[in-house]
DNA sequence: TAGTGGTCTAGACCACGAC
DNA sequence: TCGTGGTCTAGACCACTAC
């Protein structure tokens, strides 16, 4: 039993355990446990957490607590809470995909999980945008994979991953999967757990034109996203070009 | 004094105040009871609601209820809770505008509000596609306003807005201010709350091409976006073109 | 000093799911 | 039947703001 904090009486809790600064409330403490746990691979997921009581025994804390830091973690993905069965560890199905990452719907239809097709895949010494954007030392070695996905039996984009080689040894023998995120997850224990895309549109250029079978210089959306960990690191890069003729990205402004 | 629900003993709760069907927890139906009255123009954006206890007392619950739905009203920008003071309702002011509904950033530099230029406002009867858009019935009337947007002097996008005109009566005859948002608030009372925007890249037609400054048949990025007002009724359908060669549209997904 | 929201605790009942 | 999370209540102390 870890008891990393205490509890005593109602109300009776000393100034957020003695410390001068930088004091954060007992509940993202305890969110930050559990964070940690996942990252050490305490539980895998689609695992069950122990129950609200058993943490908070544990813990030190109290129920109330434990549930706001579970609240909190469902919030954002990292878990998922069901009435009755329990608090699992959010796993990397194309539902969640889906929901989460995959902001292109068709104009008409429901939306579905495209098909992949890999092109290449290789490792090289990291190009200084790829050191900048994953936060790489000058001379690290990146894997590279460029592969065109396709909606319907169509070409829809053409992407370009970059993926630090430290963090991903052996992948480039690996099968390559539609559900990449769910690879990481499986075969390296990373979770990618958020994700920042910025967009732009750019005219295609020929060689990802030829890929997606339209002429060159048609309008196309560039879709640049930095995916990063539970603990917060960039551990993706991936650089989409993509033809929104049958499809448009999802944007909720909340 | 409004007692719209009972509040007895710890737990003694009945089955959530008898109905039989579409049961809503208290905390929602709390939340719902103040939405309500802020559509109603109870309290204006700016003021501040009545204080937790306050509100627990007239409405008959507990102050965690009600605090549980301040939390999630805040959650969805709705509220803007400060400790030691209140809780606000919150304004359409730029920094709102900026971080929740003004998703294009500089490449490099800071954040900033963009100027506008109108280039034309008048009342037409509703397309076929305004009728759809803004859940209006045939031969219903809109407000259109046309106007260019520019960011460090120079022309961003060119934007094409729809509003049903029974909703915003005198629109045509009055001063188009830069943050639409606000007016909507202080003249008609009208809470944008959320929006959704769907993108595509598209050729800029000649028309916008010339406003823009650049040559016809540029990438450009297409935003599609429906605005919703507090009670979920669309009340702005608005298209921009936008340049993006300044600029991207950032989108986080957590 | 008084009042506000922020945190933490404790304990009750409920709805749901597995058995 | 039992254990889970979901809801609701009650009451304590704290940090911050205004006066």
């Amino acid at each position: 039993m870890t008891k990393s904090v205490v509890g005593t009486g109602p109300g009776s809790r000393p100034p957020p355990e003695g410390d001068g600064l930088g004091m954060k409330p007992l509940y993202r403490q305890v969110r930050d446990t559990l964070i940690r746990r996942m990252v050490d691979g305490v539980w895998a997921p689609g695992e069950p957490l122990p129950s609200e009581m058993q943490l908070a025994a544990e813990l030190g804390v109290s129920q109330g607590t434990v549930r706001k830091a579970l609240d909190e973690m469902a919030a954002e993905n990292l878990v998922v809470r069901r009435q009755g069965r329990g608090t699992f560890v959010a796993r990397h199905d194309e539902d969640r995909i889906l929901f989460q990452f995959f902001k292109l719907v068709p104009n008409e239809g429901p939306r579905h999980f495209p098909d992949s097709r890999v092109l290449s895949i290789g490792k090289a010494k990291a190009s200084a945008a790829e050191c900048g954007a994953l936060s790489l030392a000058r001379g690290s070695r990146v894997v590279r994979i460029r592969r065109v996905r396709l909606l319907a039996g169509l070409p829809l984009l053409v992407e370009s991953l970059s993926l630090p080689d430290a963090l991903f040894p052996g992948l480039t023998d690996m099968e390559i999967p539609n559900n990449l995120y769910g690879l990481y997850s499986a075969r390296y224990g990373i979770t990618v757990a958020r994700a920042r895309e910025k967009l732009r549109a750019v005219a295609a250029p020929e060689e990802d034109a030829a890929e997606l079978g339209v002429p060159p210089g048609t309008p196309a959306l560039l879709i640049d996203r930095l995916g990063f960990s539970l603990d917060q690191v960039p551990v993706e890069w991936r650089v989409s070009l993509c033809l929104t003729h049958q499809v448009h990205y999802l944007s909720d402004l909340t």
